[in-house]
DNA sequence: TATATCAGTTACCTAAAGGAAAGTAAAAGT
DNA sequence: ACTTTTACTTTCCTTTAGGTAACTGATATA
């Protein structure tokens, strides 16, 4: 392989895998997606996406806070009152998230449901 | 949150759930991009892609074989060679691999790299 | 008075991912 | 004779992810 080809191939290789990183494991984008389906509150989330445990929960919503793809606001009445709401930032994830369910769809199709 | 609007929120995620599970780990979109980069061989791939160990480079090997992205193909010549190609049903990963690219690119730009 | 809800935290544990280093067998190059 | 290359495997170890269950303190509901 030659030095350009080697380089040309990094330099796709790289920016996938900082992708891969802010958005990576089980969790983030199914998060993603509940809050932008209107559940905005830690148990609503919860309860919204399958199997996932309030542990869990917490530290993803953190990642992600600190990823700048969600807000956290604490309204102080009592009892507390937290919100979680995606970013404006969150939003150039939207075609990411439906070329994955694209060819999650077709995926199950052709090749998990054999 | 209304009922129907949970069976969707559902059927957003699952998918997505489905193409994160094939493809998820920091390393198979790198070896997918490297092999289609033309990177064929096992020690190819493996100095290729950056930090990556030959343990773990043959393990994810076998993943993406079981999940028809690749082709092993043993040539029985001496010493052994063996190539690694791309399979035709991968190539429906390029949206997916060129989406991730574009998104990460941005998000280094704008979050990582401040 | 008892129970439930809110948004989590804490402690403990298992499983999976990943890293380091060495080894293998056969052959080719120096 | 020695090193290198190929395509891995093996062993041992650490790190990260994730699961279970109990608990918090305030408030609301039955």
């Amino acid at each position: 392989m030659s030095k350009t080809n080697h380089t040309e191939c990094l330099s796709a290789m790289l920016p996938v895998r900082d992708a891969i990183d802010a958005i990576s494991g089980k969790w983030k984008l199914m998060i993603l997606i509940s809050i932008s389906s209107g559940n905005n509150r830690f148990r609503e989330i919860e309860r919204s996406v399958p199997k996932i445990t309030s542990k869990v929960l917490a530290k993803e919503l953190k990642d992600l806070e600190e990823h700048h793809l969600i807000k956290r606001t604490v309204y102080d009445e009592s009892p507390v009152l937290v919100e979680y709401t995606t970013t404006t930032y969150s939003k150039t994830l939207q075609p990411v998230i439906e070329v994955l369910r694209n060819w999650g769809i077709n995926h199950r199709k052709k090749v998990i449901g054999k």
